[in-house]
DNA sequence: ACGCTTATTATACGCTCGAATAATTCGCGC
DNA sequence: GCGCGAATTATTCGAGCGTATAATAAGCGT
């Protein structure tokens, strides 16, 4: 009748060997086979511990939402911030979110793992809302920067469809590229992302494109 | 003892009440929320005959995604064949792609239920393939009329490139102004839609936007 | 080095799932 | 109008789910 040994493990790494497992199991079996008995095998604990730090099966669901999205919005938005100029910024910015790991498999089984979830339970909703506007709202700093950088004068409201449509492209492309990885090269779809920017923006073609310094 | 009386169906009325309860239950309360059960009452019959006309819940499942997808696709080719012109054929195709009822809570819902599927069960991913090639094509197809009508040269490889660029577009606005349905006007999407487009495609401004006879 | 707290395991419970099987009712061909 | 095949119902089964609870081992303060 000897029980498992184990280790007590602090309550920030433990969680995030939980919240690790349960992508994990997602990723590779979708949201059906991220149950709790598989998600604790996978964090080689017992199914039980999950309830010592989750009031439920359901808010580490969410706990593990929250930090997909996180993840991608801050990938891309820490490539921006390494550009020099403006235009810089808005290049490696676009470039990042159609580039891995934001662009991989896993993380589109991830997203969409979870996007169903919005529309059925509220919590869900508010996590994705939380993080469209603040990808919105990076993705607007970073236009109206460039704008001013280009002497470009832009009335808000205009900018904000710029960066409805440009988040529109993005967000297709991503998907698309990585729905059907197999029929676009890499650099492919940063390519058409970049063009494709260029003219919404109304940009002279080159003007993201080209390499610059 | 008395066993309830009931109505013996065609095969194909019968399977497809069974798949139109099945997007039911889907639309209402996900995934999760359609089992053989719920499906079997809202259908109004008893569990056990889905499997008289699938092989298994899976198959049946397929069968619906493949109604969900056909369905919007058609529905944005039956708007766009209603133009007079190449120009009104494409206007009229984006048009639709964000507008109800292919922009609808519902629709996104089923959309969304499925597209985790892809991931997982290579079948669904066959499925998807399927119909974003076909969408992409009918795309392509009214793209490149239009810039025979308009007398502008194009490559393929450019009409292929503006293609993916443009269902990119379309579909990043379709997704977002879906989740965020409560943040867009209904008529701000079509309009940013076209005003998009028409960037993408470098066309002047007010080419495409302004109604046309 | 011991005892106390608690993180962790182990086990059990009630429920619902998809599937299989047997019983029954329908409605068409004759 | 009757019988027969097949569509449909009713019932059962085993598996797996999320959760609850009790037993136990770990490791820190002292």
């Amino acid at each position: 009748m000897n029980r498992r040994t184990y280790h007590r493990a602090s309550e920030a790494e433990r969680r995030e060997d939980l919240i690790a497992a349960t992508l994990d199991c997602i990723a590779e079996s979708g949201i059906q086979g991220a149950t709790v008995r598989q998600i604790a095998m996978r964090a080689g604990v017992t199914g039980g511990l999950i309830r010592h730090y989750f009031s439920g099966k359901d808010q580490m669901l969410q706990a593990a939402y929250r930090k997909v999205m996180a993840g991608m919005t801050e990938t891309a938005v820490a490539a921006a911030i390494e550009g020099e100029t403006a235009r810089s910024r808005l290049r490696r910015f676009i470039v990042a979110n159609v580039t891995p790991p934001v662009t991989d498999p896993r993380t589109l089984s991830l997203w969409a793992a979870f996007i169903s979830h919005i529309q059925t339970d509220q919590s869900f909703a508010a996590i994705h809302r939380e993080n469209y506007l603040s990808f919105l709202e990076a993705l607007e700093t970073l236009l109206s920067a460039f704008f001013v950088e280009e002497r470009r004068a832009l009335s808000p409201a205009q900018c904000r469809t710029y960066a409805i449509g440009v988040n529109a492209l993005v967000d297709g492309l991503w998907l698309e590229g990585t729905l059907a990885a197999d029929t676009f090269a890499e650099h492919e779809l940063a390519e058409n992302a970049l063009i494709s920017v260029e003219a919404l923006l109304r940009l002279q073609p080159g003007e993201l494109t080209a390499e610059q310094r």
